[in-house]
DNA sequence: CGATTCGATGTTTACGTAAACATTGATTAT
DNA sequence: ATAATCAATGTTTACGTAAACATCGAATCG
């Protein structure tokens, strides 16, 4: 609650339908009539008000209306970082897919993926009241940890919660699958992973895409480089690579993950993709300017964000939980210059 | 406004305080005094009371409080492409900083920056009440084009709304000085600039900071080479640097264009820093990890969105405009390995 | 031409909350 | 012991809106 809230007794009050309606010289609830498009307005009176609203800077408020209709138009977003790439586009697409639905989105950003502040995070929500809730790859939290309101309609991306809301997500496992079965296809006799963090549910849908890839074709799989997604932990992964000479091909949890190894490989001399064949996942706008262009995984953050909109809407309307639903995202494997066959 | 609004005739109406207040065997005055944390109450009522809340799964209605405090706790966000980076850390360093003040945030994403799109923003928020607005780089509006609510709080970041009302901002202008007086210390003749639209005011204070530090120098400015912020339009402006031999150093708009430009220069084959040395504008978590490492510009996002709400809380508070405040949070340039003395 | 219908508008009411005021009972000061 | 005080709680009211209902007058119909 802002400390201001009392502060609330500013001079220039907002003009309300009765001071539109005074200065019309008609009822309040004629503005109503023409504030929400009702019919059975004569068009003079419906100019007459039109102007005086005008005149008075007036606009409906708000709260009045959600408090009256019951429901706020508006759809909460939590999201771990908001600044990192996949979350970032796909709670771009989600607050597009809103706005298209005449919704406004209101979103809280989980800085730390510790409970506490996910807790808070749903409180805040709960209290600020929303009509609906896409949670964004909580990917640390469990859902018995939140206490969301009881009949909130929730739909959810990647996260722990799938099984216990609707969720949307992309095609995690076959994306790395078939990013391994590429590099497999080109001539590498295994395929190292530079993985996601332990507690991320995407990142071990990735780590189950690879290691069945790899036992599909009958190939043993290295141990696992653990990162957490940042660039950070996929340089430290390159060095690691980049001193382990028999290792011919990477498949790296995200883009930037393989930015990171890229930048270690290079950093040693290793040639990509003469020595060592890269793979990331995602496709950010960056992956294609990477040097060399990056093969990876596209995801369709916008068709997600559209999905879990869509499927939110669904609950409000309907009015029922819609258990079990779980839509799988197809995903594309982009070719470009990271990865080829091994040199012998 | 939602087409489901009144589809709030929902069976399962939330409970309310009256709900509350007849379960725990009080007035719906003691519930309040609870929920607001409001002295008075015995510790044995409150107990109660609470334990009634959370078996009715209660929260306040906010569309109710709302409406009694007249202030909503919430800030609207006009941003132009969520997913960009530079607007992505902003708009995350504003939700994070509103959140500390107790503030949620509402955030309107516009797609294109046409004027129709950004005045239905506005118009959105204004209708969905907010107690303020940040403006985060709308970079092609005029504030004629936007009907404001009068009396509406606004700041705003990189804009042509500089000087209308309350802004915060890189020092852009210092910052492409600095990259360019770096390149020239290194030993360059002059520096191209890779810059970003015509229509951007961030863009343009890149310029001219650019001509500043060339003409300071006494050195000729280049032909401007014109992108759009994107990794593609640097990739063209590297595609043009290529195939000029003469050209040793590149001053890019932000690091996007920069890794684009990077791209093309070293599929024609230029040495960088070599043949050519580069710089960015931004510092975004890739930069690092471009190869070669990319020397840049960094412009701290958290604190100006820190300094963003700050400002909009002031007006709040205060319930005074702040007329011709403009902050300029300083820049700081990073060496990477992506500049270097030119070879001879 | 009187009855009927309906368009245009006004009046009443409720949404959930919390401030303001009112009431009660117990404790404290004189 | 009695008045004064105050903590604990209840009652009334207003915030701005829009649905529901009410009213009025004009146009239409037989």
């Amino acid at each position: 609650m802002p400390d201001n809230a009392s502060s609330a007794r500013r001079a220039k009050a907002k003009p309300s339908m009765g001071d539109v309606a005074a200065l019309a010289g008609v009822s309040s609830q004629t503005v109503s009539r023409v504030s929400t498009g009702a019919e059975h307005v004569r068009p003079s009176t419906r100019d007459r008000v039109l102007d005086a609203m005008r005149r008075l800077g007036y606009s409906p408020n708000s709260a009045a209306r959600a408090l009256k209709y019951g429901a706020f138009g508006v759809i909460g977003i939590i999201a771990h970082q908001l600044s990192r790439t996949g979350e970032s586009r796909t709670v771009e697409a989600v607050i597009e897919a809103a706005q298209d639905e005449g919704y406004t989105t209101t979103v809280v950003d989980v800085v730390t993926p510790m409970s506490t502040d996910v807790s808070e995070a749903a409180a805040r929500l709960s209290h600020q009241s929303i009509d609906g809730l896409v949670i964004i790859r909580a990917e640390t939290v469990t859902p018995a940890m939140l206490s969301l309101p009881p009949g909130l309609p929730v739909v959810v991306s990647d996260s722990r919660f799938v099984g216990h809301h609707p969720a949307v997500g992309a095609d995690q496992v076959n994306g790395a699958r078939r990013a391994v079965e590429h590099l497999l296809g080109l001539g590498h006799r295994t395929v190292h992973h530079a993985a996601g963090p332990v507690d991320s549910g995407p990142a071990q849908l990735r780590i189950d895409g690879w290691r069945s890839a790899l036992e599909g074709a009958g190939r043993e799989a290295p141990p696992l480089l653990r990162g957490d997604w940042t660039a950070r932990s996929g340089y430290e992964a390159g060095r690691s690579i980049a001193g382990s000479p028999e290792a011919t091909a990477v498949f790296c949890a995200n883009d930037e993950m393989a930015a990171g190894l890229l930048h270690a490989l290079h950093e040693a001399g290793r040639r990509v993709p003469g020595e060592v064949s890269v793979v990331g996942f995602d496709d950010i706008p960056l992956a294609e300017h990477l040097w060399p262009p990056l093969t990876t995984v596209r995801q369709d953050f916008t068709e997600i964000g559209t999905r879990l909109v869509e499927l939110l809407l669904r609950q409000l309307r309907e009015d029922k939980p819609l258990q079990d639903v779980h839509e799988v995202v197809p995903v594309d494997l982009v070719q470009r210059a990271s990865a080829a066959p091994p040199m012998d």
